[in-house]
DNA sequence: CATAAAGGTTCCAGTTATAGGAAGGTCAAG
DNA sequence: CTTGACCTTCCTATAACTGGAACCTTTATG
């Protein structure tokens, strides 16, 4: 198979595929024209990666995670706490945006949005400070 | 006021504070010797774009705020789009991180977290593709 | 007064996870 | 044989800083 292929079966763009290789998340082999080519077990990995990226784990994580997958001995707790502590860091930001919502929704509605140049927006962040 | 006064008052680190002025954000005095000279007025700018930027407004977006807080003959509709905006943005970020936590929550939940190889986590992470 | 610590300056590189594009080699079809 | 679709590498850019090196100025201390 090659990058196109691979491309299009695992969904990610040849570009960001090229790129694992480059950090060393995939070791496709080579032809003799210098294309990069592909087997199942590279297909394989890359859909694996594609999934966790779309759940948000960092690269890091990700090649933490396909170790493990790949690892016979790899116990299910590693992997637990990788996701666990991963899950951690969603929550918060979760609850910081939530945060920044109500703030901001808060001061939206009581903004008139009309041609006047009075704003409670711009009033609360320009509060003078001490 | 030198840059350490600055970043103590505004809460900005001194690095950040000399970034805003390279992207043309905060234009403070010189004195002979080179040292940047704060006025209350940038002070208060940057305080300012702490807030922004502590709601997550991107620096563009600060860049527009800061000129619409300048400008006397804004308009409070001007103001509430980009807020309005910037808040659709968060809301959708926390759909995409709600949907990642339930899953990853789900996953999490159905792992032993033992010393035996098998995880659902991995498994759902590696399933096969066509 | 000499010196050392504290604070200032510029400039360059690194971070995250790619995306975009240039310049050029290769392959299948008409 | 040429056209177009793929492929290659390499360089640049993104957002918003952060860290560090090399160096200058001001302030405090023995």
């Amino acid at each position: 198979m090659n990058i196109g292929d691979v491309a299009t079966r695992s969904g990610l763009p040849a570009k960001t595929i090229r790129y694992y290789e480059d950090i060393g998340l995939v070791k496709p082999l080579r032809d003799t024209n210098g294309y990069r080519t592909f087997r199942e077990i590279e297909l394989h990995k890359l859909a694996f990666l594609g999934r966790a990226r779309a759940l948000g784990f960092s690269i890091e994580d990700c090649r933490n995670l396909l170790q493990l997958y790949e690892d016979e001995s790899r116990t299910s707790a590693e992997v637990k706490e990788i996701a666990a502590s991963h899950l951690e860091r969603i929550r918060q930001k979760i609850v910081d945006l939530r945060e920044m919502s109500d703030t901001l929704s808060n001061l939206i509605d009581s903004c008139a949005g009309d041609h006047r140049p009075d704003c409670p927006i711009l009033e609360s962040l320009g509060t003078k400070i001490s």
